[in-house]
Order: C-alpha cells, then sequence, then structure tokens
DNA sequence: CATCAATATACCCCTCTGGTTATATAACGG
DNA sequence: CCGTTATATAACCAGAGGGGTATATTGATG
C-alpha cells in the first residue's frame, strides 16, 4: 500500500481527518460543521476509505466514519531517517549543555501547526 | 508556511530528498541517478526550493543541492496528535503484558514501506 | 572571442482531480 | 405504500501540474 501523501496532500481530507481525530462522524454531520456540499465530502471520505484511512460502520441510513491510524503510522516511519536531520541538533545542544553544567538552561519547545 | 504535503504527493520528489538525506548533489548528478532529463530534475528543485525543502549553493556554473529538514519537522509536528492513536494501543499493549508476567509472549511486527 | 558545460526557463500537451448539480439507492416514519 | 432522510454515484467542467523538447543563461576554457 502506497504511501498517504497524495491524500493528505488535499487540505478538505486533512479537513476531514482533524475532525475524525475527535470521535467518528456521520457525513452529514461533516459536511455541515465543514460547511461543504454532502457530494464533495462523499467523494472524499470514499477516497480516504480506498485508501484504509477510515472505516465505514453502517447503521440504517447512517455512515459512521471512523478514522484509521495504520496509514499515518506509515507515514511516520517514512519520516524517521529525515527525523535525525533535526533532532540530532537538538542532542547537541544537550550534550553542549551538560558539559556546562553551571550555565543557566532554557527549555524547549514545541509548535503545533494546524493546517 | 503551509505544510509540505503537496510536495511530497509527487513520487520523483520524494525520491530526490531520498537523494539528499545522503549528501548534496548536483542537478546532474541526480538527473543521472535517477534516470530522469535534467529539466525534469530543475523543475522539482524550483518547487522544492520555494517550498524551502532545499537550498542552493552556487559553485561556478554547478548547483550544490542540500535538504533542509525544517518542513519536515513541521510535517512530524502535524503528525503529532494522532501518532498518540497507534502509540496508545502499544502502551496499553505493554501495560497489559506487564500484568501477565507469565504468559507467553508474541513478538509484534513492523512493515516498511518504501515509496 | 568561440565553444562547451551545467543549469534554468518557456512552451505545449495531456492527464488527473476536485468541485458542482442532478440523480440513484436504501431505510425509516406515518 | 409514500414521502422523507441520509448517503452514494454519475456526468460534466475547469484548473493544476507533471512531462517532454527547445532554448536562454552563465561561467569555464582554450
Amino acid at each position: 500500500m502506497p504511501l498517504p501523501f497524495d491524500l493528505l496532500a488535499d487540505p478538505t481530507r486533512r479537513r476531514i481527518l482533524g475532525l475524525l481525530l475527535r470521535r467518528p462522524y456521520l457525513v452529514g454531520e461533516m459536511a455541515h460543521e465543514l460547511e461543504m456540499s454532502q457530494p464533495r465530502v462523499s467523494k472524499h471520505l470514499r477516497v480516504l476509505r480506498d485508501a484504509g484511512l477510515v472505516t465505514v460502520r453502517a447503521e440504517a441510513q447512517r455512515r459512521w466514519y471512523v478514522l484509521r491510524p495504520e496509514p499515518l503510522a506509515d507515514l511516520d516511519a517514512w519520516l524517521a531517517p529525515y527525523r535525525r536531520l533535526w533532532t540530532e541538533r537538538l542532542d547537541a545542544l544537550e550534550r553542549h549543555l551538560e558539559t556546562m553544567p553551571d550555565t543557566p538552561m532554557e527549555r524547549s519547545r514545541h509548535a503545533a501547526e494546524e493546517s
């Protein structure tokens, strides 16, 4: 199964995943919350489902869509070799600070990004 | 600056980044190693450069392209909230196994994926 | 200065995809 | 049964972008 980059390239799909991060959603709920047409949401959900990023549970005419994080874990794995490139710098800084125990230290920060 | 998903959606660009993960490269070298035309490589490098994923150092007519991992760190940050979804399961498994020390254990598997 | 080497850009074509509107499908309520 | 609700799909359109070939640019070299 290929990596889900093309899926995540679409901002609409990222918004959908953002919703599903909180809880399972109905199609209509998503369309309403994201202020977009129902066919538009359905089409994207089709793509996400084909790629294994979501699963569906039917309940009468309702369809509960649930996030399936495995493909994102694959993406995470793909990132691994690149991750060294920026963690190494932080590690180096850490080691450096350790050699200067009398220097006042700053705490590292982390920024979250929303698309 | 937007997340680099659209950039990574293209397999050619991922191959280029794969090269740059090892060392800086010249345009011609990449074109040769990836067996594609030079304009094709140049075009993708333009996109990558505009998005801040690579930097260039000129040396006569040569152009050394260097990977710049910061945008990938942004992507990593974007993944963070989703990462909980699969690490929690592993953590739960871990805790579970800790409570049953006499039960024979199976090893978990991990699949690596290449694009 | 003429030529060659390395790279960037222009232009054209063609496919892919995301959006819209209209319609099909299917299950519920009266 | 009949209308209504929830969702999926079809048909169509417009724009984006990736690929190729040709050409511009810039620096080295004899």
